[in-house]
DNA sequence: AGCCTTTAGGACAGTTAGTGGCCTCAATCG
DNA sequence: CGATTGAGGCCACTAACTGTCCTAAAGGCT
């Protein structure tokens, strides 16, 4: 075995088990306990750290130092690394949805085949998990989403069918540049081709998309911000309800059913839970897990949605 | 640079983006062209799949192969997949939550400080998503998990405080054997110590758990499955409820809002939906979103419980 | 303290592997 | 067709690696 697999392989020994003699892990790299050390010495010059621990039951251990190892992953965790950066992506942690695609986009352009098949496998068990797949919970098709990330990474064109609100399905050739999330949705910008102009499209209405293959010169885009061009873009944001609500219990209570999607006030005798939401299921969610009585300030909606429930659930029990 | 540190510059190269001409390749790693060929050929020889382009605008591709290459992470990709996996840990994807543990711990052991400190400041934000923190979605807390888990990979005992039901908390000393999540819990099945045989602990309840650093010969399981002991161990499972609701609304409707944590069958004019669940807020909300009439069949605590959110909700309205 | 185990690392000599330069081919694209 | 870019054989030179043998140093155990 050559020097540099052998490293490889020491690393990956080091990660999966904590302590290892040293005459074992000799033994396995099939090199004399001499060349071992100096295994390990040439890892500690890469700046990774390895402790040892000399005397009786002593070893070798390797540390968390100042960068990251490469990581050797066995197949099964890989997969789950792809399926956890795919909720990540898909929003459940507000911040990381880019640098998630990013990895995700990493992992499976290197997945063999085997553990792409066990992955889809997987993910098709993830939708629907969040507050029961309400309407501003759809998620992306997330091989779309790694598609377009690995365009936009490699400056490849790209092919697509779009079917923009309320208009037929277009063919679209475009040179995409980056992605974006705001809010719980996914935008492409790019250059469109045809059209001679930026644009950035909706990721959920992004159909088979293909890279060419080819590559070209990466363009500048106008203010040089993809997000601000993603917000200039868009002309009205999904209908959106400011929920205020007064609530007679208190305001830990509400504010451990809201969790960080609200906020909580307190007030004489209860509390005021304000939250912005595009779908008003979810604070009739909350107000039916808090259980104590309230009264909706606004919107109006809300005050009809509840009705709603209530005449539902009556009507239920009679 | 030594050969072994090229090798790996060259593979996080070739990861980061997707083509590579030949020349750049050679004028970062500072060697000529000759050798960057090699390099490439040693890569190849390691299992890698190295694509090449000749003629103009060519270059080289690293592509998914056999098996998968060690990955090479930026910081903000690894904290990402560090969030993604503690999701995963808890279970928001059914069957690879033990694996989730096991890539968090490799992650997570490796990860220098200040990536780790970066990565809990994102945590404290992921609680509560699901369904707002009910009784049966109090998720384990990842740090506790992951040193559990590392005792486990590497035998080393542990000490901890563990409050059991309704007892005192008391000091134990165990040489933990494996991490078992079931249903939505995680048990660490280990060797007491201190009362000389084998116990199943609810994670949610081990406090301040800390390596000793010591080794051990691991013991045999009595029966050699951990999953099986735990199960025994469970005399009763959290108090569980069988929901069967006849809902006068399409099948694919119910079906669509319930997702994969129920069964519904088609009936004359509408549905039956089942499910088993621990906590009937669950249910409440599947109805309130179906938004269609509706009878209970069984139980009747979640007769008791439409009845209570009909209540309060119409006082609201009033 | 004394003993055993295990890592640390210098010295040496033989061997291997890696390197750049040079050459000729072979694809690919315009 | 010609320009470009990867493929790879050959060669001489050098640097790196390897195992053996040695002594030292650090823990743990009795």
């Amino acid at each position: 075995m050559s020097t540099s697999a052998r490293m490889l392989r020491l690393l990956s020994l080091l990660q999966t088990h904590r302590y290892w003699p040293g005459d074992e892990l000799a033994e396995r790299l099939e090199v004399s306990g001499r060349t071992l050390r100096r295994d390990i010495d040439r890892l500690r010059e890469l700046g990774y750290v390895v402790d040892a621990v000399r005397g009786v039951a002593g070893g070798y251990q390797l540390r968390a130092g100042g960068s990251l190892p490469p990581l050797l992953l066995e197949d099964e965790e890989a997969v789950a690394i792809a399926v956890g950066l795919q909720q990540a992506a898909n929003g459940s942690v507000a911040g990381i949805e880019e640098t998630s695609v990013q990895a995700l986009t990493k992992v499976i352009g290197l997945m063999p085949p085997r553990l792409r098949r066990q992955m889809d496998a997987l993910r098709s068990q993830t939708d629907n998990l969040v507050w029961g797949g309400g309407p501003q919970n759809q998620s992306v098709d997330s091989s779309i989403l790694t598609t377009l990330a690995q365009a936009c990474r490699d400056d490849e064109p790209l092919h697509f069918t779009y079917t923009a609100r309320g208009a037929e399905p277009s063919e679209r050739w475009v040179e995409p540049h980056r992605l974006v999330s705001l809010g719980r949705r996914w935008y492409l910008v790019a250059y469109d081709r045809d059209r001679q102009d930026w644009r950035s499209f909706r990721v959920d209405r992004v159909a088979g998309p293909r890279a060419t293959g080819q590559r070209y010169r990466p363009r500048e885009i106008p203010g040089g911000d993809a997000l601000a061009f993603v917000q200039a873009g868009i002309r009205r944001m999904p209908q959106r309800y400011d929920v205020r609500v007064r609530i007679a219990a208190h305001p830990e209570t509400v504010a451990r059913a809201v969790g960080r999607w609200g906020e909580v006030t307190p007030d004489d005798g209860g509390c005021l839970l304000e939250m912005g939401v595009d779908d008003l299921q979810w604070p009739v969610m909350v107000l039916a897990q808090v259980g104590a009585d309230f009264t909706v300030e606004s919107p109006d909606e809300l005050t009809v949605e509840v009705a709603r429930v209530s005449g539902l659930f009556a009507r239920a029990g009679g």
